[in-house]
DNA sequence: ACTGGCTCCTGAGGGC
DNA sequence: TGCCCTCAGGAGCCAG
């Protein structure tokens, strides 16, 4: 599923094909995705893509005028195609360009969507916390956040409000790297243990964009298979198999409506 | 202001 | 081989 790392990769993908380019009409297959496809989504045939941008797990295409908004959800994903390749059962949006090229949108689940804004701002990304890799992210900042708060530091770490791109494979590897147990309260974590948390984020999501994500490397095949990040998955879907670093037996269960794996040796 | 739970959807995987 | 069941997961939204 893409998180932050699968979304930047596809950024990084997308983007020398796609800016500079123009698209020439917007084929809507089926609309019926998180929210419905609106209709000024056709606002972008006949413009130049001037970029490619990210925030959080939002791709934002801007435009000359406007800008599309999508993200990819569970099962997104986009992708450059000739513009003549049949579309599959799932491939719901075409974005047509000049050219004979198409980027095609396909999301087996729909949880993804596509939307349109006038002026680059939107409901949807006026509440987003920060930017794990910039440096407004920092020990600081969560511990400060955190304070008063009695939700599980997993549950924290995943608001998007809080900071933005921490999914659930990541905030597991990154609260074990921290040595953090996900199951404590966020306004329990010292200012010390939020810099080990705050510097495992990094490091995780970091990693994880070399690697081209988790899932992405494989995604040509079908939704969800590893990517090349999963081989260093420490706990993630490893209940009962060692801990690499203690050998106790990684721990599973449900934390809220979200799988945790953890040491329980190791986090505290 | 917080918190926890629900919801959308479909492919995968397990049991038989 | 195939059917049925359950589960996973991003994140907005709502009720308490």
């Amino acid at each position: 599923m893409p998180e932050l790392p699968e979304v930047e990769t596809t950024r990084r993908g997308i983007e020398p094909h796609v800016a500079g380019a123009r698209i020439l009409r917007v084929a809507v297959r089926e609309a019926r995705l998180r929210w419905p496809v609106p209709p000024e989504v056709n606002r972008a045939a006949g413009q130049l893509v001037r970029r490619v941008a990210r925030r959080a797990k939002y791709l934002l295409l801007e435009l000359e005028s406007g800008c599309l908004i999508v993200h990819l959800g569970m099962s997104g994903s986009l992708r450059l195609v000739a513009a003549d390749a049949p579309p599959g059962k799932h491939d719901h949006v075409d974005l047509v360009l000049e050219g004979g090229s198409s980027l095609r949108l396909t999301d087996p689940r729909r949880f993804g969507c596509l939307l349109w804004s006038d002026d680059g701002h939107h409901p949807l990304l006026e509440k987003l916390g920060p930017e794990p890799l910039e440096a407004d992210f920092s020990a600081g900042y969560l511990h400060a956040r955190s304070r008063g708060r009695r939700v599980a530091v997993k549950h924290f770490l995943m608001d998007g409000q809080v900071v933005v791109g921490v999914g659930n494979i990541y905030a597991n590897e990154a609260l074990f790297l921290a040595g953090i147990a996900p199951t404590r309260p966020a306004g329990r974590v010292s200012l010390a243990r939020y810099t080990a948390l705050a510097e495992a984020v990094r490091t995780v999501l970091a990693r994880a964009i070399e690697a081209g994500g988790t899932t992405l490397r494989d995604f040509v095949g079908g939704d969800g298979k590893p990517g090349y990040f999963a081989q260093e998955l420490r706990v993630y879907g490893r209940t009962g198999q060692p801990c690499p670093r203690c050998g106790t037996a990684v721990r599973g269960g449900q934390l809220g409506q979200r799988s945790a794996f953890w040491c329980p040796q190791c986090q505290r």
